[in-house]
DNA sequence: CTCCCTTGCGCC
DNA sequence: AAAGGGCGCAAGGGAG
């Protein structure tokens, strides 16, 4: 994993395009729609040399990649996948894959102080370099002010250019401060040059987009066009409209006042303090018992939800895009515990262009997610990290019991299904393979604890997930038996809970088994304590699975490279690849074997004491994937 | 009208 | 007193 930095050098690009906005579309340069009107690059090798400049053609970028591979240098870059994705539209794909890359603006979040429970947590902390070198540099803030990134005028253009040069040089000088900062910590640093792996993949998938099936997104509209006329006409006789169950305010009136049902639960606004009356999913499924209309209701609201979500949403970014694409863009360290979040618009407000679609939030079935299809000459590929957070939460709290149900052969829902049953559980496992329904929904209820309890979770709210999400028929009474009976299945577990705690309250932060670091900042004792407790325990485990799959895709590298593989896209505990087909086998096996054999101890300085491993599933279309062992 | 906040809900 | 966490997006509703 070690491996100098140094040189750097900086760069940054300035964009423009037919439109405005297509500047922060580098999937239409191809098109001649969107282009770079500046590009500068700078080391400081005791000199500061600076190279480039306005309307940059590949032979710029020709030099300066090959200046990149004479000094092996690292390249630094503010927000580095639009840097490198810019790149990679102007033809240097191989370049980038090969160079390595380094963000300050992910250097700088790494060494932050988020989250902070004393500030509003829903505003949240821009990263942006202006505010970094007002922060930095005061003397310098507002260099930007004048430029204008469109406008083709000389006098205009040399804003422009001597704006470009100032980012790149603050982006050198910042990359050279956050470097040193974070080197004080070798695990934070080594987690951040882990993560940093992954810009040129990133950065690769938002450039190259996802191809949607026109025939089959419009399928899924029409269906559930189908599906939200049907249940309309069945309630329009009492009063039911599109307006209505659209919204909370409205749908609240015509189920208590007009067709007189009880209010099962009350919201009570944060900042307001003003009391509504819920008409949200659990409600819906509850008040199903006492009137049949309310069923079709709840099934008239998803389909709504449901349709323009995802599958208008992809269909209007597919004709936005002009090119049968849709581009949502990863963000790395999009989530304070590392994992990636994606964003399918850029601007705001009445500015929203519908470039992508809601990607993680993509319902599971199959009608929905096949309308995504593999580009023509390729196989999409998923690795999946089986079980990770179990695992993680074995490995964590070292409960004797999750680790040995991490052992092959093992089954943790059936074990936990099996106490719950009162039933021995090799017994019950034999009764579950061999079909037996009990058994079945035994092991049901024992998922639904393994994964709801791990990180404190109420009897209560075990009941509502069982009842609303799973359709168990759970009671109070059971739940908390339930929960009682996971808690003295691992006994580590609570223990964890309390020592992670006890261990944040006296550091300050939190970190991953990687080393990535949070703060926890705030009064303990306070109405925020119980959430500062929960993100002591949930950030060690959601954060190194986070960990995990940088550095799957770091250790992927090579493999990737010499295969001719794209990174598609992440689901957190899944990472999807783009393989060629005439690759497809020995690619699968090539990357099986090296997520199985990932070097924890070398990078992270743990020897897992289970195994982690990944399951392989492969397909031509997103909800059509199949298991895969290989042969 | 725009902008911001709230409710509700999809995924992990 | 009781309380899983993390996100982003659709849509309504209200302020200005």
């Amino acid at each position: 994993m070690a491996h100098a930095v140094e040189p750097l050098v900086a760069c940054d690009f300035e964009t423009s395009g037919h439109k405005t906005e297509y500047a922060l579309q580098p999937w239409r340069y191809a098109r001649g729609d969107a282009w770079p009107t500046a590009f500068t690059y700078m080391w400081d090798d005791g000199t500061v040399h600076q190279r480039g400049g306005l309307m940059p053609t590949a032979e710029t970028l020709r030099a300066f990649f090959t200046h990149v591979r004479d000094t092996g240098a690292t390249i630094v870059a503010w927000n580095a996948v639009f840097e490198a994705a810019w790149c990679i539209a102007m033809g240097f794909r191989d370049e980038v894959r090969c160079t390595r890359w380094l963000d300050p603006m992910l250097l700088w979040r790494h060494l932050e102080i988020e989250p902070e429970y004393d500030m509003d947590r829903s505003k949240k902390k821009s990263y942006g370099l202006k505010l970094a070198v007002a922060e930095q540099y005061p003397q310098h803030a507002g260099y930007d002010e004048q430029v204008d990134f469109h406008d083709p005028s000389p006098a205009a253009r040399k804003v422009l250019l001597r704006y470009n040069r100032l980012d790149v040089l603050f982006t050198l000088r910042l990359a050279q401060r956050y470097i040193a900062l974070l080197q004080q910590s070798p695990r934070q640093w080594r987690a951040a040059q882990i993560e940093a792996r992954a810009i040129p993949f990133v950065a690769e998938a938002n450039v190259d987009g996802m191809p949607v099936d026109l025939l089959v997104a419009r399928h899924l509209e029409a269906t559930l066009t189908n599906t939200a006329a049907h249940a309309q006409a069945t309630l329009a006789e009492h009063g039911l409209t599109e307006t209505i169950v659209r919204s909370p305010t409205k749908l609240a009136t015509l189920l208590y006042d007009q067709w007189g049902l009880p209010v099962l639960k009350e919201n009570v606004g944060k900042k307001t303090g003003n009391v509504s009356r819920s008409t949200d999913k659990e409600v819906l499924h509850e008040l199903a018992f006492l009137d049949p209309r309310i069923a079709e209701l709840r099934k008239y609201r998803e389909a709504l939800t449901n349709r323009t979500k995802f599958a208008t949403g992809p269909l209007e970014s597919r004709t936005y895009n002009g090119d049968g694409r849709t581009y949502p863009q990863a963000i790395v360290f999009g989530t304070y515990s590392g994992r990636m979040t994606y964003s399918s618009k850029q601007g705001k407000n009445k500015d929203e262009r519908p470039i992508g679609f809601a990607l993680h939030q993509e319902k599971r079935g199959k009608a929905f997610r096949d309308i995504i299809v593999a580009p023509p000459g390729y196989t999409l590929v998923e690795f999946d990290a089986s079980g990770q957070e179990f695992r993680w939460m074995a490995i964590a709290s070292n409960d004797a019991t999750m680790m040995q149900l991490c052992l092959p052969g093992e089954d943790p829902h059936s074990f936990m299904g099996a106490r719950i049953a009162h039933r021995e559980y090799r017994e019950f496992q034999t009764a579950y393979k061999s079909g037996e329904s009990a058994a079945k929904d035994g092991r049901q209820l024992g998922k639904v604890a393994n994964l709801s309890l791990q990180y404190r979770t109420s009897a209560k709210k075990l009941r509502v997930v069982a009842r609303v999400d799973y359709n168990i028929p759970l009671e109070l009474p059971e739940s908390e038996r339930i929960r009682s009976t996971y808690l003295q299945s691992y006994r580590g577990v609570p223990v964890y809970w309390a020592q992670q705690i006890q261990l944040t309250k006296h550091r300050g932060w939190v970190e991953t088994l990687a080393g990535r670091r949070v703060q926890v900042v705030g009064n303990w004792d306070g109405s925020m304590g119980w959430s500062m407790g929960s993100t002591a325990i949930n950030y060690r485990i959601q954060g190194t699975g986070a960990d995990q799959k940088y550095l799957a895709l770091a250790c992927l590298h090579d493999t990737m490279v010499k295969f001719g593989v794209r990174f598609a896209w992440d689901l957190h505990d899944g990472i999807y690849f783009w393989i060629p087909d005439a690759v497809l086998k020995p690619a699968i096996a090539k990357m099986r074997h090296i997520l199985h054999h990932l070097p924890y101890r070398q990078a992270w300085g743990l020897t897992p004491p289970v195994p982690l491993p990944w399951d392989c599933k492969i397909g031509k279309a997103w909800g059509s994937l199949r298991e895969y062992h290989g042969d």
